[in-house]
DNA sequence: GTCTATACATAGATAGAC
DNA sequence: GTCTATCTATGTATAGAC
């Protein structure tokens, strides 16, 4: 996975990796003005005149950090994953996770917090990725979320845990996004209900 | 919900309601034509060009029957609901909806049936309504399944059936989405564990 | 390093001939 | 009714001045 390892990578990657602490500024700066114009007006929005606009640099200087549209969205969907991929490691090597329902309330809380943190932004990217060309760091991201979670549900003598692992992500995914398009304002109730609907799946498996 | 009833319409209605043979194949030409190149090559690939020249069409032709390029959107997306909204129907009101078993199992083989007919156009024109402003035509048939399905929840005695109704459409959506986007094989093997979730999830209830 | 100006491509939409 | 030709707008990307 290292650096210029596929052709695509090349509209992908940054074009410099931002050592000084003003250039890590700007480049913070153009992905923030990005994941706002995406969040606000979905993936229309995010073009790179608008992004340079918003995030008051020059679209020359756009240029000079990301090679293009594509890199933008990449490095937000980069960054999306690398958190809930962090959330999900700190649950899984907690002691929390010892007993299936301390796990569950755990990813739950984890996921309902990271698609619900900003939801138009989650997601946009969410079906920018599905109509992207299939991508190995996408399935390299799934596979690691699944088998980190797999791997506990192992300990806790679920069956198939792999399958398991991806059922449950989907079905949390499944009801959370569908509340947050219906703008189901009640945090609450929807941990709850997702919760009701994990432990129903897993016990009835 | 009259032909006109709202501004949007005039970017989204037909031109013309086309009454003879030759037109209403003509637009069922189109509709196939746009219907394939968002299947094929998501929602980008879905140019008025594009569209006119895969139907054989004339782009003059095509502005001649559909406003514009949402007006093209809107039309498969409403077909799209209405064979949903239809299946659905049909399993509410026959006799195998009568036991609660017999009921989840109708819904997730119309369910599957219909995301998985062709799931890139289902996910595709999914994400496409995602991007639309709020739209009250979407609104009506979210309401019009849920109640359908809540109404014999209710006769079986399930509790707040309207938010269950909604619970068991996102998981089934969840799951079956990620299935697609996996390029899972097994229907019935998707079929078995969405069973088993959306059970599982009642009786939790 | 950063900006302005601009080239280039493509999409949406219409006018007008037939 | 249908087509061709074309206009207009917009987005990506680069060149070149500073």
């Amino acid at each position: 996975m290292g650096i210029g390892s596929n052709l695509l990578d090349a509209m992908i990657e940054l074009r410099k990796q931002p050592r000084q602490d003003r250039s890590r500024a700007k480049v913070d700066g153009i992905l923030a003005a990005a994941a706002d114009l995406c969040s606000g007006r979905g993936l229309d929005a995010l073009t790179t005149n608008a992004v340079a606009a918003r995030a008051g640099v020059s679209i020359g200087s756009l240029y000079q950090y990301f090679p293009g549209k594509a890199a933008l969205l990449a490095a937000l969907i980069r960054a999306e994953r690398a958190n809930l991929l962090e959330a999900v490691e700190r649950i899984v090597s907690s002691d929390a996770a010892q007993s299936l329902t301390h796990l569950v309330d755990e990813l739950i809380e984890a996921t309902v917090a990271h698609y619900l943190a900003r939801p138009s932004l989650s997601r946009t990217l969410n079906l920018a990725r599905s109509q992207l060309p299939p991508d190995p760091e996408a399935a390299e991201f799934s596979t690691r979320i699944t088998v980190l979670i797999a791997a506990r549900l192992n300990q806790l003598k679920i069956s198939r845990p792999e399958t398991t692992a991806q059922d449950v992500l989907a079905i949390l995914r499944g009801m959370i996004d569908a509340a947050s398009e219906a703008h189901e304002a009640d945090r609450a109730a929807l941990t709850d209900r997702t919760r009701r609907a994990v432990l129903g799946y897993l016990q009835a498996a």
